[in-house]
DNA sequence: CTGTTAGCGCGTTCAT
DNA sequence: ATGAACGCGCTAACAG
């Protein structure tokens, strides 16, 4: 970002200016406890009056690693993703550390490029939300040394740090409260239990309706193949032909959600008051949906946070002594107005 | 990223292998045309069997600058920053960059330090949505050599390359639109004139106005502090409670006109039977509010893109040769529902 | 087309 | 508490 002038100003410039030596003034920087008062306060001065910038490509090369931790996610402009970067930004900003963001645009060879680039970079440690979950891939790749923290992807059989949600509460969270709240059939429309996600909500929805002693059929399923609100719209389009409208939706995005709810309303189907619809993510628009949506929200920030503590952790600690983390977040529910009481009209 | 095994491979290690010199390879890595086939094959397959990664610190350290680009903005998880940050990540990928993404909080503190730090980091450039119009501020930055690309705040009397989106023209197209569509009052929501997009879009639809030959006094304005749907849906109540319903409202970006939209239906006020909305800035949520929303869209990849390729344009030209540039772009109107034509019963 | 070489700016010994 | 000296890995300039 600079192209210092000519006559550069490095450690041994502040050190004859202050009267003392490079040593001094890289311990001014890195240990100001390791140098006396008034030594620090000189140098301190030539700093300010050269406007000197300690070189961070210098340093990263004599220590070896950079002060920059990567962020790898499929898609920036995910409100999801775009509120884990927040908290990874805030967290690394703290410790001093730069973030260096790596949108995959949903392409499994960008995403290996990126790490291979953060290793280029010798980035102290990479927050990874992985499109495909390779584990070979990520094994070599942590092999050769890289600290990865998985972000939202937790696995048990794997080794190595993650932060995640529990999407089985999540899900359990979302049906409990529409079984609370509503007697008849219940519906959930999910995406592909593909992805990890999708099949953990769904099983926690169906937990709940065990836990309750229901009979399993009073949930049926609807998976849509894209989690848009488009395709949310289409099912519920579907749903309300067919004429079996349920008493409650769960949907396991928000998107799908608001999909879901412009369909019924345009369908003159009253939410809350002939449907109750649940979400998950609590994004946006959640609030803004045509109905407030009660959603599952998710401590998207927290999550961001504790990846970059992770990282740094594992990065500082020695490699043997390094025992990984599995941090996972509870996920909670929102009540919003698309799930209020149904106001029954005495009489 | 990587703690590289203790006979660590460098240029030297891969030069010995492949039994040519260090200048060599790092002519493979940085000009591979400048070296004959068949002994960039030798190296390459050196590099691959000692699974070499060039050191980017060591590289950046020799060089004077690192292939890294700040993108510094007041809160990454605003859709119209992520969007950018998408176009930004794109571009600098493609040129070999890395994006540090700088979330400052919307605190002008932080934002500084975000730059500071870029500075240590010997960043190419910086990409700036300034929270500050602080001219002083951003004029001695550069005098220290900053490259900076000032994003969505072009300024004539600014020295320095600049992208952004013409908000004036965004005004107008939205109200030429309203007036080509209703006969009534149109009514104007807007933010704090302060912000210049704010000043500029409400300018551009008095502009439409005028140029049509209308009376002025045909566009009301309401301005509210925050760009909310909260806000939005204040402003919108108190306006029906007053019994003044306009033929057209044109809010100055989405947030507001989901609130505004959310009220009037909530007060069985058809949206767009009764008034037509127009919101800006098309984000995610005009697709998904109540109505679906006539927006203005903005480019905000392309300007993310073009912010890259300015910056990366100043990093390399020699610092005389430059000529500052100031990229604008046109937005463009996006119709949907909320605005759609009045079918009028016959008779 | 390829080899040689001189630092880039800093952290870190190890003395003092 | 402070100072002197070394080398991290690489690029660029030049010689061949």
């Amino acid at each position: 970002m600079t192209r210092p002038a000519r006559p550069r100003v490095g450690l041994a410039a502040i050190a004859r200016e202050a009267g003392v030596s490079v040593g001094t003034v890289s311990n001014v920087l890195n240990s100001p406890d390791r140098v006396a008062e008034a030594t620090r306060g000189r140098v301190l001065e030539a700093i300010q009056s050269l406007d000197f910038i300690p070189n961070g490509a210098a340093a990263a090369m004599r220590r070896g690693v950079n002060r920059l931790i990567g962020l790898v996610v499929p898609d920036i402009t995910n409100p999801f993703y775009s509120a884990i970067a927040r908290g990874v930004s805030e967290a690394a900003d703290d410790a001093g550390y730069g973030v260096v963001l790596c949108d995959s645009h949903d392409d499994p060879a960008r995403e290996l490029q990126h790490m291979e680039r953060l290793a280029e970079h010798r980035a102290a440690g990479a927050l990874v939300a992985p499109l495909t979950a390779d584990k070979n891939r990520l094994a070599r790749l942590r092999a050769k040394g890289a600290h990865l923290v998985l972000i939202d992807r937790a696995d048990p059989t794997e080794v190595g740090c993650s932060v995640s949600m529990d999407d089985v509460r999540g899900g359990a969270l979302a049906l409990s409260h529409l079984l609370d709240t509503r007697d008849g059939d219940l519906l959930l429309v999910n995406g592909p239990h593909s992805i990890p996600q999708c099949a953990h909500r769904a099983e926690g929805a169906l937990l709940a309706v065990r836990d309750r002693g229901e009979d399993e059929s009073r949930l049926q399923e609807i998976v849509v193949d894209e989690m848009t609100s488009e395709a949310g719209y289409a099912a519920a389009t579907k749903l309300v032909d067919s004429g079996q409208i349920p008493a409650g939706i769960f949907c396991t995005n928000d998107q799908l959600a608001v999909g879901v709810i412009q369909a019924l309303i345009g369908r003159s189907i009253d939410v809350p008051g002939d449907v109750a619809v649940v979400g998950y993510g609590d994004l946006d628009i959640a609030a803004s949906a045509p109905v407030p949506l009660t959603s599952i929200d998710q401590p998207k920030l927290a999550l961001g946070k504790a990846a970059v503590a992770a990282a740094l952790l594992e990065a500082t600690e020695s490699a043997e002594a390094h025992r990984h983390s599995s941090h996972v977040f509870e996920p909670r529910l929102v009540l919003r107005r698309s799930s209020a009481e149904i106001s029954r009209t005495p009489g």
